[in-house]
DNA sequence: TTCCGGATGCAATTAGTTTGCAATTGTAAT
DNA sequence: ATTACAATTGCAAACTAATTGCATCCGGAA
């Protein structure tokens, strides 16, 4: 159960450990939701770049070390993708603008359930990869 | 299984016939696919402004004439909404960029599987709703 | 035909993101 | 340590898709 340090994944792929990247990693590491890119910007804002924060997102994304799980309000959001968080769903409140992470699906309940306390508007399942034409 | 015209969709809603929406409308009628507002807006820059597409795109998702669909390449797609589209997945081709509508499940395979035409490479199910504090 | 509120076009603006480039920094080889 | 080089960063400029304000226009009810 040993937790996935900055350090430990950008040495897994070989990526410079420069301050820029440990610091943005720590953030990721730290948030338990999911976060879009200007999440991040408003939190790193003073410690470095708009562009060095984009460019790393970029790079963790392509890197594997994070995944893209849902869009919402015209924001990508993120969240980190090491072995501790295998991917499930997602629900996003269109009140507030919260985003749960449903990792255990028997505690929540559907519409119309009495005791429900998510209610859910919309269902939305998709899948990426590679389609009959391209492969 | 008679089809949704815009006229009769509009009127439903008590929304003014104008020329602008009944062009938006029957663009967004013929397409089979779904679509971007950017997909829109090139097919139908030469008949009305950019803002007046971006303002009834607006309109006919809060009356729920359309729905958005997905989020790919920095995109929001939608589709038409009406009795005769229900629901459905989605499928994300990230080679391509084209996206298939999966309205009749039974015929597509997944990864692995012999015959299988589309190779899924991520999953990804979520919802839409009123959380629990928001109730 | 008149009238009114909603819808449109135009132009300007915004905000979030991206790019080019010179300077800096991490890392491996010397 | 020192050197060398490619990767990374900060800065400033640019981009672009989307949005806004406002004056004008138009659909539809009376």
């Amino acid at each position: 159960m040993d937790k996935c340090t900055a350090r430990a994944l950008l040495s897994e792929r070989n990526k410079k450990h420069t301050r820029q990247r440990i610091i943005v990693l720590d953030a990721i590491i730290a948030r338990d939701a999911p976060f879009s890119a200007s999440d991040l910007n408003e939190e790193l804002c003073r410690d470095m770049d708009p562009a060095t924060i984009y460019r790393n997102l970029e790079m963790l994304c392509d890197e594997g070390i994070i995944r893209q799980v849902m869009n919402e309000n015209e924001r990508q959001y993120y969240e980190l993708a090491c072995k501790h968080n295998p991917e499930h769903p997602h629900f996003y409140c269109s009140s507030c603008g919260r985003i749960y992470c449903l990792k255990n699906t028997k505690k929540f309940s559907v519409k119309g359930e009495p005791g429900g306390s998510f209610i859910v508007q919309q269902t939305m399942l998709q899948f990426r990869g590679i389609c009959p034409r391209c492969r």
